[in-house]
DNA sequence: AGCATCCATCGATGAATGTCAATATATCGA
DNA sequence: TCGATATATTGACATTCATCGATGGATGCT
């Protein structure tokens, strides 16, 4: 299937690269952020004190409720958020371990920008 | 349009919240990493001590040479890498403030992190 | 000039996704 | 038990997107 016999271009890069596992599970995390309606969900949960109940969202997000509730499954679903359900209501919080998650992915680019300061 | 007249769930939110614009910008920045192509680009990109020719992407990426190139079009759009050409061949690295960037989005989460330790 | 190589663009196609109306499920109060 | 409210699910639709083959533009070598 005409391997590349030759390499002439520049150097070969260095053997350090994520596995495939890693590679889908970083991209599906950044997936669960890649629409505005859901980091505007993530920055509501993450500046509030307490859980935030799914009826305080519809409004400010001017969408409809399947739609929220749609955002919000995917976000529980990513790890990025936990459910309470509070009789009648939805309440949503931040999930432990959301915040080190995203910086453990976002620092492998971190770490070259350091090397060059 | 039945605007709700009485909440009676929860305390309100705060006001502290994104804007349209942030909200839509945060987004585009984490969609440009929402495809594990993309993040093992860029971590190649990221571990390499030098700009990275393009032709070196196809074979571990296993994909087109077009789609490899689309990639890489995705993610200069971003903002996350540059491009720089040398004579045939197209080189990559990350853009200077691709990791700040990236950090300053999830920061907004991992605040409320550090607070709640 | 002619040819090979690298890369981008175009066009097409199938899959994923955001959105909402309608409906279903669940809980609470009367 | 009945009705109202909160949320999830379903179904449909339009849009976006990943992917690739074919093609074009640009560079370098002979």
């Amino acid at each position: 299937m005409d391997a590349l016999p030759v390499i002439d271009c520049c150097a070969p890069l260095g053997a350090a690269s994520l596995s495939t596992e890693e590679a889908e599970a970083g991209a599906a995390l950044f997936a669960a952020l890649s629409d505005p309606a859901r980091v505007r969900i993530v920055n509501f949960v993450a500046t509030s004190d307490e859980p935030v109940c799914a009826c305080h969202l519809i409004e400010p997000l001017g969408l409809a409720q399947p739609t929220v509730s749609h955002h919000l499954k995917r976000l529980v679903d990513a790890g990025l958020l936990e459910r309470e359900q509070r009789g009648k209501w939805a309440y949503f919080s931040l999930a432990p371990e959301a915040g080190t998650r995203l910086a453990g992915l976002v620092d492998l680019a971190r770490d070259r920008e350091e090397a060059l300061r």
